[in-house]
DNA sequence: TATAAAAGTTAGAGGTATCTAACAAAATAA
DNA sequence: TTATTTTGTTAGATACCTCTAACTTTTATA
């Protein structure tokens, strides 16, 4: 039986960009030193320190030298985290009147926060919420996340049309940008064309039109248009293959 | 022009403990190292040590071997932390369902977010309330703290009766007890009978008779039975003069 | 007032989390 | 396959917060 130890934040932290790093991509269930070093802004050093204390605790599979997974009680601490971030940025969202871009810093603090009976008060408070401000799937108390999307508007072909669900960026900077563009969830986005040169994507956004980098496309995330967010997709009418 | 550096956890408990203990008693506006380290759980070595940061950083006023006090920018500081711990607790307890011997100790975690715009807005969600469940006072957006409630129920001369207002202990074991013995804020209790020999109480509650000791007493905050909390007294039929 | 007790300080040490600089291993390219 | 680049590790140092043990100052008491 496992005796979940308390974790300082700093542990917290690694172990969360940890999951948000092997979450990213299928193909690589794994991170790297310096990857995981770069999500949290310490040097490689500092990182490697960490892993052998994480190792020590049973939290992380690692070997030096060798790729980092989480392991199991390692992953569930870390869902659990990424639970309590959703969930007290969607308390910010809706019970306070922050705006999309304010949450996650606040959030950032307040999933540190040692309390079950909090989490799951609050959760009963937000209605037990899917999804988040930035369209992220909210981890329900046992500790499941629903597979998330892959598709971004990047993949969007040019005369398509899909509906934006998420974001990747979850950074001021970014998300005051995709207001600016006149995006929000369950928008919908036409894909005018594509530069082949640079990728730049001509967008068309509540009959605008806008002109957008690749980097920007990628960090929206989208369905089809006639899909509904967290089912399954009409595949007879599926524009974005 | 006084500049708010980002404080430490460590040291923002620092400053809220100097702040209750000047605040418990005007006759003693300053605090003894013991005292302090005693209040925060740590030998007084630490507690020297970490008055030596607040002094270089003109949080306290203090000389080796002297008396401690807070300037007025710790001062200020020291009642941002009460006011948002208190904040938090009637949010735990008015919004999410905690009991009252519950919301003390996540209070503790929460008090350290930082965040201006979550405080005003939490104050806002709870209409600016003015007192938190233990009935302690919440300063204000500005920072002023109205005088509190200087008589306890070991005050109370035998066959008075008055109204409880607030406790002074704010531990589980306390918090229970005094609902164990039929006491909420608002209560009226009757003075039975005080034991000469050791200050023992035999107090009426909700026509319920209970024995409780001095110390109990002492933590139990009154007003006269026709004092409105927050009000002046009507003093003619005041009986806890 | 002299002495004992209480209160407070200093010195030296340990754990955590971070850094830089130097080094080692693994992956990539020539 | 060898050389180069990328990736990751170790060693040594610092800042923070804590401790114990020994020491000093102040206060209280006899």
């Amino acid at each position: 039986m496992y005796f979940c130890p308390m974790l300082s934040f700093t542990e917290e932290n690694y172990l969360k960009a940890l999951l948000q790093i092997t979450m990213e991509d299928d193909d690589k269930p794994s991170a790297g030193t310096n990857e995981l070093a770069a999500a949290l802004s310490v040097k490689p050093a500092t990182a490697t320190d960490m892993l052998k204390k994480l190792k020590d605790k049973e939290l992380v599979d690692y070997q030096k030298y060798g790729k980092i997974t989480l392991t199991t009680p390692g992953r569930k601490h870390a869902v659990e985290i990424v639970r309590k971030h959703r969930l007290w940025e969607t308390f910010l969202y809706k019970k306070l009147g922050f705006t999309w871009d304010e949450v996650h810093e606040v959030a950032e603090q307040l999933e540190h926060i040692q309390s079950q009976k909090l989490v799951d008060k609050l959760d009963e408070l937000l209605d037990f919420p899917e999804f988040d401000p930035h369209g992220d799937i909210i981890p329900n108390a046992k500790g499941e996340i629903k597979v998330s999307f892959k598709k971004t508007l990047a993949d969007v072909d040019a005369c398509k049309s899909c509906k934006m669900v998420a974001v990747k960026d979850n950074s001021v900077n970014f998300l005051q940008y995709v207001v600016k563009v006149g995006l929000e969830i369950n928008r919908d986005i036409k894909v005018i064309s594509k530069e082949s040169y640079d990728s730049m994507l001509s967008i068309e956004v509540n009959g605008m039109v806008h002109n957008v980098s690749e980097k920007f496309a990628q960090n929206i995330l989208v369905v089809c248009r006639f899909c509904e967010v967290g089912k399954a997709c009409s595949k007879t009418k599926c524009e974005i293959k």
